[in-house]
DNA sequence: GCCAACGTTGGC
DNA sequence: GCCAACGTTGGC
């Protein structure tokens, strides 16, 4: 069992619009590294940070699961999507993805707060410069989250 | 809107 | 394979 951070856009899906869905198909990821996370490390219940970006308050507001193997994003063939990929095809796709079940919405655990706290100092979502929309959070590291969240 | 820090592209 | 130019991310 791994966890994962995931970077999400409230203005395109929040935690809540998650919630209000069965499961939610990742699509839109158009970076190698993050593309690989899927494709070849994620597993079925993985544990899932998910993180608003790009916004008002950035932070962790919400858990979810993994809930696919991976599998393509259809958006890549999609000539009329902002996420089509001209050199991608049915039989040799570029992008894989996969679903995501948002499982409760949290506090805002926001960046601010993420940054005070000691024992997250390494953790790869608040390394200077990065901008990974998926990155691996250890599981002392999911602990001590999950403990954060309980707070207040 | 700014800009640091990356990632990607393409000429050579 | 190098690397300059360009594009993107995302906090501020």
């Amino acid at each position: 069992m791994s966890y994962w951070l995931m970077k999400s856009e409230p203005d395109e899906i929040s935690i809540d619009d998650a919630l209000a869905m069965p499961s939610l198909p990742w699509f839109g990821v158009r970076n190698y590294q993050a593309r690989n996370f899927m494709r070849d490390n994620m597993k079925v219940g993985d544990g899932i940070l998910f993180y608003h970006s790009s916004c008002p308050e950035p932070g962790i507001a919400g858990i979810a699961e993994v809930a696919s193997t991976p599998y393509p994003d259809h958006t890549q063939f999609d000539a009329k999507s902002k996420y089509f990929d001209p050199k991608a095809t049915q039989e040799t796709p570029r992008w894989m993805m996969v679903d995501v079940k948002a499982t409760r919405k949290t506090r805002l655990l926001s960046l601010q707060e993420l940054r005070t706290v000691e024992a997250l100092a390494d953790m790869v979502v608040l390394k200077k410069g990065s901008r990974l929309s998926i990155t691996p959070v250890t599981a002392a590291e999911w602990k001590v989250v999950m403990k954060l969240l309980d707070k207040k």
